[in-house]
DNA sequence: CCAGATAGTTACTGACCGGTAACACCGACG
DNA sequence: CGTCGGTGTTACCGGTCAGTAACTATCTGG
């Protein structure tokens, strides 16, 4: 299932056959259908299964730096800036949405719901870390990072992703009102 | 052909057949062989013409607002605005570039010669509308407008994109120091 | 009116892919 | 020793899709 995750991420949903992932996971395809209805079921538990380590990543960040909202949210700003510079092929949830043209494919809902707790997540952050505007900053770092991720792959590693961090903080001190370099 | 572009932009080039756009063309796929060489071919022909409407996009900006930059940088922000309203299935060359995994096909380069010319448009406008950072302003603006067309797919249209127009202000007002609503 | 280019039609090939069936295999546990 | 749950193997079905071939129809220009 990791080496389904992987070939997903690297060739797309559709770009990658239920044969090729279960030959690079060293088993075979009929084992794969006796845990999983379908390639969408698949693809479906693969996303959760990143849901749930999107969800723990918050935990993480709380408890680097216990009751330090505004280090919380430099910790996050840095964790974005090396998914980045990490991954070449942007956001498993966002490529998938965009291969994913049907509306109502299952895998959809995942999506918007590990989205909408993102920004959430990531919007309270903002508030505990005191900035002035904390909706706005959230919407701006979120939006922010989703184009570096996906700005990444049209114009490669030297284009405007590399400057996240500098805009990320930009956002944080003139929107936020966050003193420089805190 | 233009039936393919739209095909391609609401259903993905992966998620099309060519038999498909011919059909919805009221032609036959003969034909279509007979003025392209395969669907690749195809593929990148509708990017080109994408990228020439692109770049009359910037011959537009400039004579609705004959040597006004700022006045175009707002208008540009309108337009981006309306660009996110109104495709729910965001940018054709972002989503293509996700769809294609392989770094070697011919629609990359046309993608990443297409973005690197916006961006660059973009911050030279940055630039004669007097902002304070030109490039870093271009650069949030660029990523807040990839962002928020992803981030449409995502999280529909209730979510952080539909902000997108008060974000940019925010990055000219604020990044760039230009006087507020002027 | 004829010639040549262009477009339409039908049918086909070959490949790939999602999913299933049937059967042999092997380890665990009683 | 037996059987039983999980695994591997092979072959297959049905569908889709890119791309081609051969033929016919239509239009145009001389």
């Amino acid at each position: 299932m990791t080496t389904a995750r992987e070939m997903f991420h690297q060739h797309g949903v559709r770009g990658v056959g239920i044969e090729a992932i279960t030959e690079a996971a060293g088993t075979n395809k009929m084992t794969l259908y006796r845990h999983f209805a379908s390639k969408d079921d698949l693809i479906v538990e693969c996303l959760q299964r990143a849901a749930k380590e999107s969800y723990l990543k918050w935990d993480e960040l709380e408890q680097q730096h216990p009751g330090d909202p505004k280090a919380q949210l430099r910790a996050w700003i840095e964790n974005a800036a090396e998914c980045i510079s990490g991954d070449w092929r942007g956001c498993e949830m966002a490529n998938t949405a965009v291969e994913l043209a049907d509306d109502d494919h299952p895998a959809k809902r995942v999506i918007e719901e590990v989205k909408k707790n993102h920004r959430n997540c990531l919007a309270k952050l903002c508030a505990r870390a005191g900035l002035d505007q904390p909706e706005l900053a959230a919407d701006m770092l979120g939006l922010l990072l989703e184009g570096a991720r996906i700005s990444r792959q049209s114009e490669g590693q030297e284009g405007p992703s590399a400057r996240f961090k500098r805009m990320a903080e930009e956002v944080i001190v003139t929107v936020g009102g966050l003193g420089d370099r805190t």
